[in-house]
DNA sequence: GTATATGCAAAGGTTTTGCACAGCC
DNA sequence: GGCTGTGCAAAACCTTTGCATATAC
């Protein structure tokens, strides 16, 4: 499935005249298979293992081409940015402070936060951009526990 | 009132056996004076300006020491982190993505949405530590003007 | 006097940029 | 063949750290 994901996006690059090397194939290909969010260094390192010698450069600027062109975004979490298939909007992130856990907010639960937030100010968040620190239920238990 | 702020914390780093030097008093009354927040680097910038000489590394270590004693807390902002006092807690920052506009919800509406969140996954966000980001009412009506 | 805070310099990490060369179309 | 993309190296940031010195208490 990612397979035809990556496909797709160097289809779409193609139409736009960008060109497809070695190096931009690899990093389509491994993004394109990220479940959820992947830092630039880590991103880097998966494909330096599959295609060596790939510069970081490279991954910097493509990660750009990518957003430009709409299939990539990027989210604030609290170790920086991170890049995810645009496609997967509507993640919201939920991050534990304590124990580093993650979780998302479903479509519904987003959508009632976004009107809450629409309402009083006009403003239309996108909850997507900056992910939602706090303490997870267990770490809340722990605490209380403890 | 400020003054008053900045005094305030200073007896409590006394109390906490930690020195005050002109350093510090000069930091801690350009971030208590400081409404809202500010980086680490425009800080650097303020307390240079009226202590010439105060090294950077001093202002990051004086911004970790007033953290730990709970006086300051560092939310994300697109441009990083930033700190704030802590006593100025439930400021959800929304920050428009197009023009940079910046606005904050009210304490009740904060409350709300940390409900939201709270009854469907057991998990106490902290909505201040990140932004949110999204657009403002003006870009929105810009964008579907034009 | 002693422990702490500072300045300085260096290192560390991430991201950006200029430039010559390689390679896609 | 021409233009785009890449690697390399350097720079630009921001932040941290080790160490000798200065200084608050």
């Amino acid at each position: 499935m990612s397979e035809q994901l990556a496909e797709g996006v160097i289809e779409l690059l193609r139409q736009r005249g960008l060109r497809m090397t070695p190096q931009r194939r690899v990093i389509v290909s491994e993004i394109m298979r990220t479940q959820g969010h992947i830092s630039p260094t880590a991103l880097a390192r998966r494909v330096q293992g599959e295609l060596p010698g790939v510069n970081a450069s490279t991954i910097y600027r493509t990660l750009s081409v990518l957003e430009e062109a709409g299939v990539l975004a990027h989210a604030h979490l609290e170790g920086g940015a991170e890049y995810h298939r645009a496609e997967d909007a509507g993640h919201v992130h939920l991050a534990c402070s304590r124990c580093g856990a993650e979780d998302d907010l479903s479509l519904d639960e987003a959508d009632a936060l976004q009107q809450l937030i629409e309402q009083h100010h006009g403003f239309l968040p996108d909850l997507t951009h900056f992910a939602i620190s706090g303490l997870c239920a267990e770490c809340r238990r722990e605490l209380s526990a403890g």
